[in-house]
DNA sequence: AAGTGGTCTAGACCACGAT
DNA sequence: TCGTGGTCTAGACCACTTA
């Protein structure tokens, strides 16, 4: 009897398979708004039979969703449309004043963050530099480092990671080695200790999260992290700051704005 | 039987699924380099012997696996180590001349792309905008844009989906209709019609790619994608050109520069 | 107490690529 | 032909949250 439908239904859409059929099914709904953000799917079961197929099945093609980020699973609720709020990303703003046109104070209100109530956590300690940012410091791999690692949060949700690198001996004794805010700002402190910075070199890339990040951001699987890896030169080119961001994809997006020549 | 084997085990890993116990296994293996790049992972078969499991669950820890981007399954050779080749990709390159200090240099030095064979597909098509091009040329949604859609590839194998729109008044009658190569570059065309850009915004954020990306970049899941939306206006603050970018995360870094105030 | 998703089993057949 | 992963079934028990 299945063979059965199974025949008819590979009629229909040939070689794609019943888990797949299901999700793209749903998805169709979810990009027509026939199921809005925050609406509930179909259990499992529920799926299963209007499927006519085995309950893991149907939970297959729910899973594909959960994978692709459109859906969460909240047990024991249900799966829900996924919404997606994004929270603006600018490192330019971080450090200078940045060309305000009209064009980007319209999308500075489009992604406003009123009302919101940041905080942080700040840990430094010493550490072996991994690979990473050995290559980007310009140390051997395991050589002693400053790590400056903090977790920030608005509204009590974790927004981002931002563990900064400095070589030990360019602010040992230093006020970046005191696990607090710091008003002038890290900055500030390389400018008076002799090692300001010229320039920076911005990377990006994505990937999905590891483990741990997963726990530092609370992090729901199949969310994407944006890795931002900013280093910072004097102007005899010696690397003094190497930060290591990582933004979960589904809470920020990055905007600049830049002349065009 | 197998239910003693499952206390024994939860004594040391209290509260870790049976699958998540074989993906951390794995998961150490890799990062150790006891598995390198490439390295052919134990079979289901093998995995589910080795830990005393059914083929099922052994398989949810090498999904876990494929889900998080480290392994990638072959069939019907098995799940192999997933390599990582970064392409650079430089927003800021594409038009004008860039700051080249000595640390760029040796970012560019360390990803290059010496003897790669570049080539791309033209299609030109007019489309009703979407909501998300169309709120960034400031036009109506669903009203008719230019759509310059390409697929750059590099050996062969897809690296980038780049569609540029432009507002159906500004290009009609222009070379920028016409689906082929422009030596001079579209935005030299711009210039020319009198809508030179005077700045951009650029936009970054990832997500897990849609089905179209997946076929049109020929993608393995799970590999994010990073969305890099580049929109230039006149002087006059008129939006002339919205640019969407998809980059497979797993075939790109993004690198740019910038003096530090 | 009920209903959800999370995990697991012990089978089965298939498509595909190498040999 | 053989071994791989891909898909599927028909059960089962559990953890969790809300009513």
């Amino acid at each position: 009897m299945f063979e059965l439908y199974k025949q008819v239904v590979d009629q229909l859409r040939p070689s794609a398979a019943a888990y797949r059929r299901i999700a793209d099914a749903l998805r169709s709904r979810i990009a027509s708004g026939g199921l809005p953000v925050g609406a509930k799917l179909p259990t499992e079961t529920e799926l299963a039979e209007e499927y006519g197929v085995a309950r893991q099945t149907a939970r297959e093609g729910l899973r594909l969703l959960v994978a692709e980020g459109l859906v969460v699973a909240r047990r024991p609720h249900g799966h829900f449309v996924k919404p997606r709020e994004l929270m603006m990303y600018r490192p330019q703003k971080e450090s200078q004043p940045q060309p305000e046109s009209p064009e980007m104070d319209r999308y500075c209100r489009q992604i406003t963050e009123e009302g919101r109530v940041p905080s942080q956590t700040i840990e430094v300690s010493l550490v072996p530099a991994n690979p990473e940012i050995a290559k980007r410091l310009e140390v051997e791999p395991g050589a002693v480092v400053v790590a400056r690692r903090r977790v920030r949060s608005i509204n009590g949700t974790a927004t981002n990671i931002n563990d900064s690198h400095y070589p030990l001996e360019v602010v040992k004794d230093s006020e970046i080695m005191n696990p607090a805010d710091i008003p002038r700002g890290t900055n500030q402190v390389l400018i008076d200790l002799g090692y300001a910075q010229d320039r920076v070199i911005d990377e990006f890339f994505a990937r999905m999260p590891t483990p741990d990040e997963i726990h530092r951001l609370s992090l729901e699987g199949s969310t994407p992290v944006i890795i931002h890896v900013c280093t910072g030169y004097t102007e005899a080119g010696r690397p003094v700051r190497c930060t290591w961001n990582v933004l979960p994809s589904d809470r920020h997006i990055i905007v600049s704005e830049r002349k065009w020549a």
